[in-house]
DNA sequence: GTGGTCTAGACCACT
DNA sequence: GTGGTCTAGACCACC
């Protein structure tokens, strides 16, 4: 049946995709400074050991840099942010797709049935 | 910072969301047999009663009905089916519309998005 | 002859039903808390997986609802209790109807024997 | 919680109380042969010795007589079938007011219940 | 063979 | 302490 029932995510990514999404919504800018792990990890219940991860994956994808005794900072790098805007929204486009398809929606349906919900949400705002 | 780490969802919801599916498909229609739950938790490789535990529910949901001797079999019910349908599209679309928001995107530019997407996807087909 | 000579009910129904008529006469009233799985356990001597059970149920079909830690708690919904004090009602009148034509009473004859008995019970409680 | 779970009638009371029933419809009537022993125990599958305690029973009740070697009949007594009907019909509503009132309708409001009802299966019929 | 009920008990998460 | 999930296995009823 094709199950695979173990579906948690590491923690660190977790965090991961949490900071990235932060940068990308320009809420943690180019040049900003992260929580210091150990504050990170007391904040948010987590081993230190955990964040450490989570920074030193995001260090080798050259979202962030660590400056010794300084602290780990969001990369001086405009166009990294776009693009990684632009490649978590196509991820997110094609989780939401790959699962409109597994439910039997064709693209043209896909289409018609979002901007309805587009539309009853706004009516909804509207009220 | 909100985080949730948990997300392990139950087996037995698993495989509600796993038969749904085929419902809505059509890979198993109104009147269909599902395999039995012993063979099923073979197959699977779970314990018998967590497969109980999910036709059992999808029972009361009243997605299926369970004949005593002869088996679990999809509800003779095409509205069911079709109500079900669209109720799992619109979980999908306000799952996606709100992982498009927390990457900051407007309702038009998300409209934008999944119309390119759609065009990179069809030019990819054809080639 | 139509005989069907297995007639227990499961427990777990039992104690709906016993917890659906308490509600119904108003002595859980919504928001109340069910006693706790294993204390109704030991109380009346079953497993408790058999209350969860019946709890869980009661949770599938929107009775009460479950906070974690905390306990079971009557769903905060009066007009559930209403309608479902209704349904129960109607059940009773179907399956007294149905014992009454069984014994050969025509519906006019029911009508006439109910309000007698009715009659005889108020003279009772006079004396 | 006054729950009683085992609520198992014994299968040669449920077997007199269906002959009752067709006693006091006039299926079987005053001097009819109630089946064989034998004949019966096959017919619903059940051991014969079942049978020759539901039928010793009614004999014990006075509602059948067995003749050596000819079989069970049901008495020649009118009047003792007109009672039983009446008593059958109390206890039956008996059951259904004390229903009724555990889920905590009082006299006024079964009497218009059942009336309602009433109605409600005429309305059915006609159409 | 099928599903239905119940028990026993482990382990986890939340408060 | 609370409930939630899962496993293991017994026993029963229906076909």
């Amino acid at each position: 049946m094709g199950l695979n029932f173990d579906t948690t995510k590491p923690i660190y990514e977790q965090i991961i995709d949490y900071i990235k999404k932060m940068i990308v919504r320009g809420e943690l800018k180019p040049g900003d400074k992260l929580p210091s792990q150990r504050e990170l990890a007391r904040k948010i219940e987590v081993n230190p050991n955990t964040i450490q991860r989570a920074y030193r994956e995001m260090e080798i994808l050259e979202l962030v840099e660590t400056r010794r005794g300084m602290g780990t900072f969001v990369k001086e790098d405009e166009s990294m942010v776009i693009t990684m805007k632009i490649e978590m929204a196509r991820e997110a486009v094609s989780r939401f797709l790959e699962e409109m398809n597994s439910l039997g929606y064709t693209e043209e349906e896909i289409v018609k049935f979002i901007n309805n919900e587009l539309v009853n949400i706004k009516k909804d705002k509207e009220n």
